[in-house]
DNA sequence: CGGTCTCTTGACGGAGTTCAAAGCTAGTGG
DNA sequence: CCACTAGCTTTGAACTCCGTCAAGAGACCG
């Protein structure tokens, strides 16, 4: 079912019947099994996957070889390499279903197409992007402006049952510190 | 004159002559004396801004009293709060001329009606957002996995003129360490 | 059950902060 | 064209947050 993606379009623009069938010409869903990647470290980003049930995330390994969680996505996000889809060059990142997850997959190679006979879904992604990029701008805002147990108590009011989701190890990778860490502050308070 | 704005949409798509001198008559220039402010905290952020000379910043100022640079443009970018440019809500940040600027300002209040009269313009922000999501993937990426000295001798292989642009509090607060931390990295190399 | 992931706990170390004071530099006005 | 001032940068000492390493305790899955 494509309803919870028709719904986030609907939320932003208005296609018809007919439009929202022809794009879903265009689309497909994929299952994505925990712990499946749907795109690894130095392949060329295929697609933009919008998430109808479940949770991704997108992560890099470092030099050290510890892993660096850059981005979550559950149900309601599109998630992809920008850099990547867009210079059709190897990604840097790997993204990765967290848990079981369903995905609409939008390959890349019809984007073009469908925004010439859609001109609606142009404007829903470049309002999709404009939210990404504020998320991104109030990210950065966090990470400079409170420390890392003030971070953990902030993301933990904002989304108390997505912490449960999570494994420890990959919520504090996002939050800019390690697990030991992140132990250590949930030892402290609960 | 507009004409490195119009050379930079030409990059991404194509406009003819008549097109543009519409888009034209939609914007307007503003020059920006050295540490004036474009947008405050606490105000609706009105607009997007092009940077056709000189350099902007966007920041803010945290519980301690101390300045966070979240971003620079500076000839060829666009800079803008857009989640106060998307939501009218007040804005958690300043933008500020780091040098004597120039700008051209795209009203929020237009840009849907020019966006419904140059469907390639929404285009061309689509893929201008794109870029600002990538760069932002790629900037919380060295935030992560780099230390703070290699992340400054990193941002000095990659923008060695405009390190000499901007003073050197700007820099460190936009590479996530203090002033003090800059001077003795510094000291260290030269 | 048995093994592999994940989370906890503690000792120690280091990258970066804070505070304070002094040295520079650039703009401003006389 | 010089003198003054305000803002920027440097330097050093003490301190702190958080990382690293290591060992053990759960927890989940086949």
């Amino acid at each position: 079912m494509y309803a919870p993606l028709l719904a986030h379009i609907a939320r932003y623009v208005t296609l018809t019947a007919a439009e929202a069938d022809l794009l879903i010409g265009y689309l497909r869903r994929q299952p994505v099994a925990r712990k499946e990647l749907l795109l690894a470290q130095g392949q060329v980003c295929p697609a933009n996957y919008f998430v109808l049930r479940g949770c991704l995330r997108t992560y890099l390994t470092t030099e050290k070889g510890t892993e660096q969680t850059i981005q979550f996505g559950i149900e309601g996000w599109w998630l992809t390499d920008y850099a990547s889809l867009d210079s059709r060059r190897a990604s840097e990142f790997f993204i990765q279903a967290v848990e079981d997850t369903e995905v609409v997959v939008f390959d890349q190679q019809v984007q073009e197409e469908v925004f010439g006979r859609l001109p609606q879904l142009e404007r829903y992604f470049r309002l999709i992007l404009q939210r990404a990029v504020a998320a991104s701008q109030f990210r950065v805002k966090l990470m400079f402006s409170l420390s890392g147990e003030q971070r953990y108590h902030h993301f933990n009011a904002l989304f108390p049952e997505f912490v449960q989701r999570v494994p420890q190890y990959m919520l504090a990778s996002y939050l800019g510190f390690t697990p030991e860490f992140l132990s250590k502050i949930r030892a402290r308070v609960g």
